[in-house]
DNA sequence: CAGACTCCCGGAAACGTTTACAGGAAACAG
DNA sequence: CTGTTTCCTGTAAACGTTTCCGGGAGTCTG
C-alpha cells in the first residue's frame, strides 16, 4: 500500500496520503471520511484519529482543481476609499460569506483599461464570479462582459440590449427627488456640482437634473453648474469656483463626498447651512450624517444594489443557464439639516446653531 | 499523438493540451513556448498561432497546485469602514501589486473568533501570506501565529517575545503629542474619549494620556475622560455624557471617527471649535481634513506601516528562513484649525466663522 | 571523422484532492 | 446452501499545469 509515494518527509506539510497512511486505509477511504460521506464506524475513527495527529488541513487550492470552483467572488469598484462602496461591499460581504464563499475586492480607480484587464483576467478562472460596477462602459467592456467565461453581474446602468446581469438605479428620478424637494422648499437658485460628465452617472445626473428643472418651470442658469470628480477635494474646488462667480441659495451634488467638499467651501466662504444654501448629497452614505449640519442625501439604495447583484451572481453561479436579468432599486430622499426649511424670519430653527 | 486525452468536446475550454494538440506538439513544448522559456522558432509560432486562435488562457487553479503559490495576499482588518485602514490598504495594495499579486480583505469586526479562523483557514494555503491588524491580541492568538504554516505580518503592538514579523508605532508617544500641543496652547481641562479599554490601542491610548499629563503636572479629572467604541456614534454619544458632567477646554480622540463624532456633539451642543473647546484626533485620515472645521490629528503612519508591513511580507514569503524582524512608525502631529491657538480676547481668528 | 557539447523535444511524473468503478465481504431472502 | 443485495473498500483516473529526464539531431572541436 501506498508504494507509489515516498515516504513523507518529516517536514513537509501532511496531505490526505499521510493520514490514509497513518490510519492504515486508502486514500479513498481517507478522503470520504474527511468529507462525512460514508465509511465505517471504524475506518471514521481511525482516520479522524489519524487526521487529528498530524494536523491535517485540506489544501484549498487542490480542491479547487478537482472541484473547478475556487470558493472567491471578485468585486470591482472604482474607489475602496469612497463610503458608497464600502456600504455595498458590506452587503455583498454578508451575501456571499452566507454561501460560505469569500469576497476579492480590486479597485481599479475607474481607469477602463483596469477593468477590461480584470475581466480577460477572469479566464483563468481564480475567481467564481464577479461584480463589476463601472462609472465607465465602453464597447471593449461590453465586448468582454459577454463573452466572459465565469458569471458577471453589473452594478450601474447598461445598454438596454446587453445579456448581462445587472442591477441599476434610477439616479435622474434621484436628482429630480432632492430639485422638487429644494423647490418645494422655497429654493430657486439651485446649483448642481456634478462628477466628469464622460461617466455613467455623471451624465445621467445632469440629464436628470437639466428636466427636474425643466418640469418646475425654473430655467437653468448654467453659472449654477459645476464638473469636478467624484471626490471630496474636487467637489470643494469645484464649490468654490461656483461660489465665486454666482450665488446659489441651494446645491445639489452628485455624491457625498462632492456634498462635504461643497459644505466645506460654503461654511469656510461663511455661507450658512441652510439658512443660506442648502446642500444635498447623493448615495446617503454614513459620511451624511457625521457631518454638523447633517447632509440630506438621496439614497441610491447601494446596500441594496450590492445585495442583490449578490444574490443574482450566486444564482447565476448555481445556474449559468439562466436568462439575463435585470433588477432596479428605486431612489429616496433623506432630508436632513443641510435642507431644512427655515423660517421666513431667518433666525436658527429647532437645530441649536452656535451663536 | 495525445492519445490518452479525449477528443476535446467543442464547449469546453481550451487547455495547453488542445494547444499542444492545434500545434502538433507536446504538451511539456506548448507549456515552455507559453512561458517563455525555450523553443525553436517553428516551434514558438505555431504554439503561439494555436494558443491563439483557441483562445487560451492558463487555469490560475491548476498552476497554482504545480507551483504552491497562488499570488494572493490577505489583509484582515477590523472594520473597512475606517479611512485609516482605507489607507493602509491602499498603500498595502501598491506594493503587493507591484509584485504582482492580489490583495485579499476580509473584514474582522474585531472579533477574535474570526481572525483565529482566519489563521487557521491559512493552512489550507489559499493564500501566500497576510497581514493582519488586530486591536485585541490573545494568547490564541500567538498560539495560530506562531504556528502559522504561511508568513504572517502583524501590524501592531505585540508581545516583545513573539516570533513575529510586526510593525507598529508608539501610540502611547501619539497621544503625549497632541497633550502637549494642547498643553503649550494653554489648554488645562483636557478631555479624553478613548475606544476600548480592552484592546490593545485603547489600553496604549489611555496610559499615554495619563503620562503625558503627569508628565505636564496636570492632574487628571476622570469626569473628562470617556470610553466609547472606535465608531463615530460611540464617539459623539461619549461625547455627549462627558459634556453633560464637565467642561472641557479640549478634546483628545482616541482615533478619527471619535474625534468627528466629538466635533459633531459639541458643534451641536453650541460649542465653539477651537474656540472653546480644541479637538484632537487619531490616525490622521482623509477625513480629518474634510471636517469643518479641519480637525488636527496625530498621524500614526497607517500608510506607513501598511508598507511596510506588505515589505516585510513579502520578503519573508521570499525567505521563510528570515529571522522575525519588527519595524517601529514614529507618529507626528498635524495641527490644523480645530486645535489652532487663538488669541486671549475670544473672538474668531483668521478663520472666518458664521457669524 | 569521431567525440563532446548544445539545443530542442516528448514522455511521464508530480502537485493534492475527489470520485467512478469494480471487487469482496457480510447480510439477507429463497 | 445458493443467489442477490448492501455496504464498504481500494485502485486508478481525473482536474490542468510545470518540470525532470532521457533521447535524438545538429554543431563544433580536435
Amino acid at each position: 500500500m501506498g508504494r507509489k509515494r515516498l515516504p513523507e518527509s518529516a517536514d513537509s506539510r501532511p496531505t490526505v496520503h499521510t493520514v490514509a497512511a497513518r490510519a492504515g486505509v486508502s486514500i479513498a477511504s481517507a478522503s470520504r471520511v474527511l468529507n462525512g460521506v460514508g465509511g465505517s464506524e471504524e475506518t471514521i475513527r481511525k482516520v479522524r484519529a489519524a487526521a487529528a495527529e498530524v494536523g491535517y488541513v485540506p489544501n484549498a487550492i487542490a480542491r479547487s482543481l478537482q472541484s473547478q470552483r475556487t470558493g472567491l467572488v471578485a468585486l470591482a469598484v472604482e474607489d475602496i476609499g469612497n463610503p458608497v462602496y464600502v456600504s455595498m461591499m458590506r452587503a455583498i460581504e454578508a451575501v456571499v460569506a452566507a454561501s460560505g464563499r469569500q469576497l476579492l475586492v480590486h479597485a481599479t480607480g475607474g481607469q477602463i483599461a483596469n477593468e477590461t484587464a480584470l475581466l480577460r483576467r477572469l479566464a483563468n478562472r481564480y475567481v467564481d464570479g464577479m461584480i463589476l460596477s463601472p462609472i465607465r462602459v465602453t464597447d471593449d467592456h461590453l465586448a468582454a462582459l459577454v463573452q466572459s467565461p465565469v458569471p458577471v453581474v453589473v452594478i450601474g446602468q447598461l445598454g438596454a440590449d446587453a445579456p448581462v446581469d445587472n442591477v441599476r438605479t434610477d439616479s435622474r428620478r434621484g436628482v429630480a427627488l432632492a430639485v422638487e424637494h429644494l423647490v418645494a422648499s422655497g429654493r430657486r437658485r439651485i446649483g448642481f456640482v456634478n462628477g466628469p460628465l464622460d461617466t455613467v452617472p455623471g451624465a445621467a445626473r445632469d440629464a436628470g437634473f437639466r428636466a427636474a428643472l425643466a418640469a418646475h418651470a425654473v430655467p437653468v442658469d448654467e453659472r449654477l453648474v459645476e464638473v469636478g470628480d467624484f471626490q471630496y477635494a474636487a467637489g470643494r474646488a469645484a464649490t468654490e469656483r461656483l461660489l465665486a462667480r454666482a450665488r446659489p441659495d441651494a446645491l445639489v451634488c452628485a455624491n457625498d463626498l462632492i456634498a462635504v467638499g461643497a459644505l466645506h467651501a460654503l461654511l469656510a466662504a461663511g455661507h450658512r447651512v441652510p439658512e443660506d444654501v442648502a446642500v444635498v448629497g447623493m448615495d446617503d452614505t454614513e459620511l451624511a450624517q457625521m457631518m454638523f449640519p447633517q447632509l440630506s442625501s438621496v439614497s441610491l439604495g447601494s446596500a441594496e444594489r450590492g445585495r442583490r447583484a449578490a444574490e443574482l451572481l450566486l444564482q447565476r453561479i448555481a445556474d449559468p443557464a439562466l436568462p439575463p436579468r435585470r433588477e432596479q432599486v428605486s431612489p429616496s430622499l433623506a432630508v436632513r439639516a443641510s435642507s431644512r426649511a427655515v423660517g421666513p424670519a431667518s433666525p436658527p430653527s429647532t437645530e441649536k446653531v452656535p451663536s
